[in-house]
RNA sequence: GCUCCGGUCGUCUAGCGGUUUAGGACAUCGCCCUCUCACGGCGAAGAUCGCGGGUUCAAAUCCCGUCCGGAGUACCA
C-alpha cells in the first residue's frame, strides 16, 4: 500500500516553525516514499478561526516549497479538504451514530457550568480531574429521551472501556501504554454539532486512508482515543509518529517571547528557503551520517523516519544563519541577485520592515537599525534598474560577506551613495596619516595617464606607490584608499573593489576624502 | 494533583552491548592564507553520556529506582 501523510493545521493564526517542520517531515517521507501528501484543514473551532490564515498557511507552505497532492486548495479524490465542509456533507454525523449504535459512545447533557464545578471538586479532592462518566455513560433509555424531548443541548463522548490497558504504539518512541481508567470520556461532537479533533481528525484520516499520523508530541497524551477510536470502528490503526516539539533556548515550547516564529518573519529577514529546510529539518532529525549541508534532493533521498529523535530540539538561530550564508554563497552570482531582487520587491519584505516590531526581533542583532533595512535594499533595487552589470559586480564581491538577504543593503550601500557615510575612527586613524596626501595625489596622477579599469591596474597603480615611497608593507597604502573609497576599514579586496567602481567614482571620492582630510 | 514523554560537549546531533582515548556540525579561541573584513584551510578547548543502583567478562547503549525538564489534563487544536 502506498504511503499517505497528511498536513492538518487548524486556522487560528499563523504557520510557525514547529509546524513547518511537522509539515516538512510529511512532505519527505511522502516523496521518498512515492506516496502522497495531503493538506487538510482543521476548522471545526469557530471561535478560534482566523480569516484568511488558511491563505497565508498555503502561502507559506508554498514558498518554501512544500507541494501537496491534495488539499482544499488543489483538490483531490477524497474532497472536501476542510472539515467544515465535511460537516456539512454529514460525514461525522454518519459516523456518529455508527458509534452510538454500536454502543462506543453516548449523549452526555451536562450543562457547562456542570463540569466546571465536577472539575473544581476533583481538583480540590486531588483526584484526576475529567469526564469518568457522571450522569450519562450508564443513563437510561428513558432518561435519555426525556432530556432530547425536552430540548436539552448535549455533546457525544466515547465510551472509553474501564479496566483495561491500551497500548499505543508510537513509531519514534515504542510502546507506550495508559491505564483506561485513567482516561477520561472525550467529547466527540459539540452541542454545535461539530466535531472534536479527536474525531473529525480520526475519522478522515481512515476515510483518507492515511498510513502515517505525523503529529507534534503534544498529541501523545490524547493518542490512546485516537487509538481506541480506530479499535471501536473496527477500522485498521494507521502508524503514530510524534514528532518532538522545538523549543526556545529557555526549553519552553516556541512561542512569541522567544522572537519571530512566524515562517514568514523568516522570509522578510532574507532567509533563503533552502537553508531554512535544511536546518529544520535537521533539529530532531538526522540523516545518519555526518552530513549537515543537504539540498532538498539530498533531504528527500535521505529521509527516513528512523531518524527521527524523541527529544526536543531547540532552535539555534546561529546555525541557521551560518547555513543561510552557506547557502548564499554556492549560488551564481547572477542567481543570487534575481533572487535578491525578487526578496527586495517581495511585498512581505516591505510590509515585515515597515511595520517591525519588537516582538519579532530575532534573538540575534541585525546589522543595521531596522528602519535602514528596507531603505537600504531599495537602493538596490533602483541600482540594478539603472546598470546591472554594476550591481552585479558589487554583489560578487559581498557574496561571501553575508549571511541573509537583509545584510545586503548595509554591505553593498557604498557601491550606490556618491557619498559614503565615513566611519569617524577609521578617518581618524589612517586618513590623518603623514603620507597620505602625497598617495591620493598619486592615485589622481595614474588614473589620468590610463583609462583602464582592471583589477591587474589598480594593483599596479597602488604598488607603484609603495615601492615609489619604498614602503615595506602594503597596509599604509591600502587603507587610507579603501576609507576614502567606502568610508570603511573592512569589505573586499581593494584592487577587486576599484575595478567595480572604476575610475570616475575612484576620482570622486578620492577627490573628497582630500578635501575631507583638510577639514580635519 | 493525575497521566504520559524526554535527559550525549553551550547548541543541533552520531552512537543502539565490545572496532570509542564518545565522532561530526554551529558557536568560541588560536594558527595559516592575506591589503582589512569575510570566505577557505588547519588546530585547540569543550560531554565522567542527568544521578544512583543492578545485569554482564564488558553499558552512553539492557533493567530498576531517583532527580530534573517538558507535554496533556477544554463542548481548542
Amino acid at each position: 500500500m502506498s504511503v499517505r501523510v497528511r498536513f492538518a493545521p487548524s486556522p487560528t493564526g499563523l504557520l510557525h516553525v514547529g509546524a513547518l517542520r511537522t509539515a516538512l517531515y510529511d512532505y519527505l517521507f511522502a516523496r521518498r516514499q512515492g506516496g502522497q501528501c495531503i493538506l487538510r484543514i482543521e476548522d471545526t473551532d469557530r471561535t478560534r478561526y482566523v480569516e484568511d490564515s488558511e491563505r497565508e498557511i498555503i502561502q507559506t507552505l508554498g514558498w518554501v516549497g512544500i507541494e501537496f497532492d491534495e488539499g482544499p486548495h488543489v483538490g483531490g479524490p477524497f474532497a472536501p479538504y476542510r472539515q467544515s465542509e465535511r460537516k456539512e456533507a454529514g460525514i461525522y454525523q454518519e459516523h456518529i451514530d455508527e458509534l452510538i449504535r454500536m454502543g462506543h459512545a453516548y449523549k452526555a447533557f451536562d450543562t457547562p457550568e456542570e463540569l466546571d464545578e465536577l472539575r473544581q471538586f476533583q481538583q480540590i479532592n486531588k483526584q484526576a480531574t475529567g469526564y469518568f462518566g457522571g450522569d450519562w455513560r450508564d443513563a437510561s433509555a428513558e432518561k435519555v429521551t426525556e432530556a432530547e424531548a425536552a430540548g436539552k443541548p448535549c455533546v457525544v463522548r466515547q465510551r472509553i472501556p474501564r479496566g483495561q490497558k491500551v497500548l499505543v504504539e508510537d513509531f519514534i518512541r515504542g510502546r507506550i501504554e495508559f491505564d483506561t481508567d485513567t482516561l477520561p470520556d472525550p467529547v466527540l461532537l459539540k452541542a454545535d454539532g461539530m466535531p472534536t479533533y479527536h474525531f473529525a481528525a480520526m475519522v478522515d484520516d481512515h476515510l483518507m486512508e492515511i498510513t502515517h499520523i505525523v503529529r507534534g508530541e503534544e498529541w501523545i497524551s490524547s493518542a490512546p482515543f485516537h487509538a481506541l477510536l480506530f479499535d471501536q470502528f473496527g477500522w485498521e490503526r494507521p502508524v503514530f509518529v510524534h514528532c518532538s516539539t522545538i523549543v526556545g533556548a529557555d526549553g519552553k515550547k516556541l512561542s512569541k517571547r522567544h522572537g519571530a516564529t512566524r515562517v514568514l518573519a523568516y522570509a522578510a529577514e532574507g532567509f533563503l528557503k533552502a537553508a531554512l529546510k535544511n536546518f529544520i529539518a535537521l533539529i530532531g532529525w538526522s540523516p545518519g551520517d555526518e552530513r549537515e549541508v543537504l539540498s532538498e534532493e539530498d533531504l528527500v533521498a535521505a529521509f527516513d523516519l528512523k531518524g527521527l529523535q524523541a527529544s526536543p530540539g531547540k532552535f539555534d538561530i546561529e546555525k541557521l544563519r551560518w547555513l543561510n550564508g552557506h547557502v548564499i554563497r554556492q549560488m551564481s552570482p547572477d542567481r543570487l541577485l534575481n533572487v535578491l531582487l525578487a526578496y527586495i520587491a517581495h511585498p512581505y519584505t516591505t510590509e515585515y520592515w515597515t511595520n517591525f516590531e519588537e516582538e519579532n526581533r530575532m534573538p540575534y542583532k541585525p546589522p543595521v537599525e531596522e528602519k535602514l533595512i528596507l531603505e537600504r535594499l531599495q537602493r538596490i533595487a533602483s541600482a540594478a534598474e539603472a546598470d546591472r552589470a554594476y550591481v552585479l559586480a558589487a554583489l560578487k564581491e559581498e557574496q561571501e560577506r553575508v549571511q541573509t538577504l537583509a545584510e545586503f543593503g548595509e554591505a553593498l550601500e557604498f557601491f550606490f551613495v556618491e557619498e559614503p557615510s565615513m566611519d569617524a575612527k577609521a578617518v581618524d586613524k589612517w586618513l590623518t596619516q603623514e603620507h597620505v596626501p602625497e598617495l591620493f595625489q598619486w592615485i589622481l596622477d595614474k588614473l589620468a595617464e590610463s583609462k583602464v579599469e582592471t583589477v591587474e591596474h589598480y594593483e599596479s597603480i597602488l604598488k607603484g606607490f609603495q615601492s615609489h615611497r619604498g614602503l615595506e608593507k602594503l597596509g599604509p597604502v591600502v587603507h587610507p584608499t579603501r576609507v576614502a573609497l567606502t568610508g570603511k576599514t573592512f569589505g573586499p579586496g581593494l584592487f577587486e573593489l576599484m575595478a567595480v567602481l572604476g575610475h570616475e567614482r575612484v576620482e570622486r571620492r578620492i577627490r573628497r576624502a582630500m578635501a575631507f582630510q583638510s577639514d580635519v
